[in-house]
RNA sequence: GGCCCCGUGGUCAAGCGGUUAAGACAUCGCCCUUUCACGGCGGAGACAUGGGUUCGAUUCCCGUCGGGGUCACCA
């Protein structure tokens, strides 16, 4: 019996590795450019995070003139769960973040180098890990959870390194003969990978974000196929890594202690390996102390929150990306009107300790960007948010022509209006428009009953003219302040706080309030434009009536 | 605990041996203004700490402290 004879008794049906190497090719890309890819697991939402490394890796690929693509790493069927490849897919699309190759919903893929969910790559797992056996560089492990739990405890106890290592590892030292006789004996087994490495000697890795780094070599006989047939992530992403032929692995840096296992595994299977870039994660402040987002405490984990938010897409996206690239808020500032893509994403200049998530600037992200569309774009945008998740917006929105006057009150200028950062603040922010029944007339400065109805009906009767240009409207409104007793300037006034009870700001406001219910609005003149002369109208004498109640 | 990473204003961060230590968000004040949002101007606010190296350290080295990660038949 030898290594070969193992190997085949073990995975009798599996084909030469030289199959696949033919089957998928080195990729024909230009010089530099880079492969990467998102590789989650279907085990829960897609966290914010995920949706952060997935915008790295698309931003090096397509600046490189690469590959972006998919992967599903469902190797652990215990913690998947319902709709979890269908709810990445989504999440990706919903970010205009769709990859070039991969899954593209929870059955179907596209691309040469699939199957692209790991579930369905078993028969190439063995083949590389009958590859290995052959080698002696993988071995059967008899080894059952209670004895690995034993040996747990045993060296916990006498407080030395955990792990499938040296004397500790059983297995690893049965003669073939033994191993195929546990074999035909019906023994339950794993495989293991045969480190050569030896824990007093280091190596030298250069990431790409975080630098240089030393680590001691990987002694551990890690598992790499389990019990049900399927690998363990480092075999997979050795194997699917090398195979798909990426060459830049981004992922998250809680990854970076198990890259001397994962160079190992590289040069054993006799691969090339790619570039490591691993990337901080995005954190939050909890009481003084820094962790990751929570999917249970923070709902802003889950990229359905921006989504049910409404937070403009570009918003997360240009957010993600100021944390990725400092440089591109000085981008942004020197090009406000570019698209995203053409920003110049530098993989190697990503910032090496974690960013804490700052929603306050997210929002003000937003507010620019919506601030940016035209009033159509506000529209189209806020009521397809609204369809999923406000029907009552969506009865607002119905009379189109209207909508897009009042979303376009003080837009399109030099200046334009940035009162919105998200969609789910559109509805209370233009109501007004749409209903006269307010809550209340928060009046101010001037509130005495009688001083109102007189402004009011002073305001119809003889200054309200539906066609006067804004400099005449405004003319009239301080001659009615005038007539008042009230100061016309508002400098006039300050200069003279003794003289007047009031100026021609506190009779707008009056206005203001009547016409809306509200002491902010935007410019008033434009808001009287929009809703016409029998609204305005109307709204004032409601107001009057309200006032005699 | 071992190993590894990180540490510039409240936050994101430029700077990488000599700088008045940028900028953005937030905050405060003023200006603009019929209100608000915007915009303009200005203020306050930082190199965790102790040792080295150096003519000179925020920048380099070591220790300390603080934060984070990792030590599974989970990814």
């Amino acid at each position: 019996m030898n290594y070969k004879e193992l190997a085949d008794l073990i995975f009798p049906d599996a084909k030469e590795i030289s199959y696949y190497e033919e089957k998928y090719p080195e990729r024909n890309l230009p010089e530099g450019a880079i492969v990467s890819r998102f590789a989650p697991s279907p085990t829960g939402f897609v966290h914010i995070g995920g949706l952060y490394q997935a915008l790295v890796a698309i931003e090096a690929s397509r600046k490189t003139g690469g590959v972006f693509f998919l992967r599903i790493e469902d190797t652990d069927q215990k913690r998947e769960i319902e709709n979890g490849v269908t709810d990445i897919v989504n999440s990706l699309k919903d970010f205009d973040m769709a990859p070039d190759e991969g899954m593209i919903s929870d059955t179907e893929e596209i691309g040469k180098y699939g199957p692209y969910k790991q579930s369905l790559r078993k028969e190439i797992y063995q083949a590389y890990a009958k590859y290995l056996l052959e080698q002696g560089k993988a071995y059967p492990c008899f080894c059952t959870p209670e004895d690995d739990e034993e040996r747990r405890v045993k060296q916990e106890n006498a407080k030395i390194r955990p792990g499938y290592y040296g004397v500790w590892a059983k297995c690893r030292n049965l003669t073939v003969e033994e191993m195929a006789e546990k074999i035909k004996n019906g023994e339950n087994y794993i495989i293991r990978f045969k480190s050569p490495g030896r824990e007093d000697r280091k190596i030298k890795h250069k990431d790409v974000i975080k630098g240089n780094v030393d680590f001691p070599e990987n002694d551990q006989d890690i598992v790499i196929i389990k019990a049900d047939g399927l690998p363990t992530y480092h075999f997979a992403h050795a194997v699917d890594d090398h195979l798909m032929r990426t060459t830049h692995v981004i992922r998250s840096d809680e990854w970076l202690s198990s890259v001397p296992l994962h160079l190992q595994l590289f040069h054993e299977l006799g691969f090339k390996a790619p570039k490591y870039a691993h990337i901080s994660p995005i954190m939050k402040n909890d009481n003084g102390n820094k962790r990751k987002l929570s999917k249970r405490k923070d709902p802003e984990a889950a990229v359905s929150y921006y989504k049910e938010e409404g937070i403009p897409v570009n918003a997360v996206k240009e957010y993600l990306l100021n944390i990725a690239n400092s440089t591109f808020e000085n981008w942004r500032r020197a090009n406000p009107d570019k698209p995203i893509e053409e920003f110049d994403f530098q993989l190697n200049k990503m910032s090496v300790s974690g960013a804490l998530f700052d929603m306050v600037k997210l929002l003000d992200i937003g507010k620019t960007v919506i601030s940016k569309m035209t009033a159509e774009e506000v529209y189209e945008k806020s009521l397809e948010w609204a369809q999923k998740y406000d029907k009552e917006l969506v009865d607002m929105l119905k009379d189109k022509e209207y909508s897009l006057k009042v979303l376009g009150i003080e837009r399109g200028n030099k200046k334009p209006r940035k009162d919105i950062s998200k969609w789910s603040e559109v509805k209370q922010n233009i109501k007004y428009m749409y209903d006269d029944n307010f809550e209340e007339y928060p009046y101010q400065v001037i509130s005495d009953k009688e001083s109102i109805e007189k402004i009011l009906n002073l305001y119809i009767e003889k200054y309200y003219d539906e066609n006067d240009d804004k400099q005449t409207w405004f003319d009239k409104i301080k001659e009615l302040a005038g007539e008042m007793g009230y100061a016309k300037e508002v400098k006039e006034f300050k200069a003279n706080p003794d003289m007047y009870k009031a100026h021609v700001g506190d009779v707008s406001t009056v206005l203001r309030v009547a016409l809306t219910g509200r002491t902010n609005t935007p410019d008033m003149y434009e808001i009287m434009k929009v809703l016409g002369k029998e609204n305005v109208i109307n709204r004032f004498q409601k107001a009057i009536k309200e006032m005699e109640k």
